[in-house]
DNA sequence: ATTATCTATAGATCTATAGATAATGC
DNA sequence: ATTATCTATAGATCTATAGATAATGC
């Protein structure tokens, strides 16, 4: 049953989808190519001509996951020009992404089992991290301070260098909740780290 | 071969001691029952014996990763006396701890393995987080006030509702900085995760 | 003629169990 | 006699491939 190249293009398309959304979801490991296809609507034995490998298309799958990610945080961020840092904080720190991984950050969901790939895939992430990193670093409030600060220390705004420490800083603590909210789901420390981590962020860069 | 009740005890201590470090490095579903039981010296059949199935082990495991954690805090906050956040900061932020998640935090290592598992694991994760956010909480620099603050805001200490804040919210920052620094390994990153994290939460909470 | 997809299966691996073995402990 | 461990294997699942099928596109 041959299809169109046009199709097997959409095709191709829906395996990368499915994939994206059940690797989040089970992990890497956790859910088989059989499965993938059968979400795509598919059989299992087509899979091998669309991709070299299970590998290689969790590599392809998670790029397209954290390209995804940068284009909702710029559309979130552009949505709430007079506090996009708080729109971020509010929506990635909220219980209805803690409960539906399946569409949620890839970090949080796959950080461990990126760690356990290969190269390949931990640069993917590495990539994908980055423009996480500039859009948090943009939406930090504080007025940026161009030249150099007064006595090693700036008073009201931030440095480019500061910025960009505590963008990193903030994404660690929100991955950090968030995994640590699924992990401990169920419990009432779970609530506990969403809601900490908002209200320590807002409140120590808005300094 | 029948060993002694005794040796048969130290037998299941070794395959909870094996099982610990190699769920760590390799996630729970990353290596299985044969693996863990040779790691222990001891045939794949015995297992059943000791544990009524992996994820009891699992669960076993996990706890025990995490007590030890908590008595491993414990010595280092005592060794510390004079800056005990940043003994534990030093630690838990070194490259050292990164590149050998076998030895280090379940937290960092297995979060995402532990949202993807079963009520049990979840809870063994909530009651061996606890403990840890308690030596953070004492740990963290600012005289505590016992009493209400003044005007809404503490101006030099630190009310316990904040200090256990704080101590929640360094946790998650300390867990996601570690995850990252692991899953974006061999770049740049990696390194300016754990000093970004090292730095920002020093310089934040000795305010 | 080419090729996207399908059916079927090889080969590896994983959890769990059955039954045998041999040393312990009553 | 009990039981901790061992060998062997059942049954499930997973990645990857081989060969057939049938529709596309030159």
């Amino acid at each position: 049953m041959r299809v169109s190249r046009e199709k097997a293009a959409e095709h191709r398309d829906r395996i990368i989808d499915a994939a994206g959304a059940l690797f989040r979801a089970k992990g890497f490991g956790g859910i088989g190519v059989a499965d993938i296809m059968k979400a795509a609507d598919l059989t299992h034995g087509g899979f091998y001509g669309h991709f070299a490998s299970k590998d290689d298309l969790v590599a392809q799958a998670s790029r397209r996951t954290m390209d995804r990610a940068a284009a909702n945080w710029t559309k979130l961020v552009e949505a709430a020009p007079d506090n996009p840092y708080a729109a971020l904080l509010e929506h990635y720190l909220s219980p209805k992404h803690r409960d539906d991984p399946g569409k949620g950050c890839a970090f949080a969901a796959l950080g461990n089992d990126a760690a356990r790939s290969g190269k390949i895939v931990r640069k993917a992430f590495a990539e994908g991290l980055a423009p996480l990193l500039d859009i948090l670093a943009k939406s930090i409030p504080g007025k940026s301070i161009p030249g150099k600060s007064i006595g090693g220390k700036s008073i009201r705004g931030k440095s480019k260098t500061v910025r960009r420490r505590k963008a990193v800083v903030a994404m660690a603590t929100l991955v950090g909740a968030l995994t640590l909210a699924r992990a401990v789901e169920g419990t009432p420390l779970s609530d506990e780290l969403l809601e900490a981590a908002h209200r320590e962020l807002i409140g120590a860069d808005q300094r």
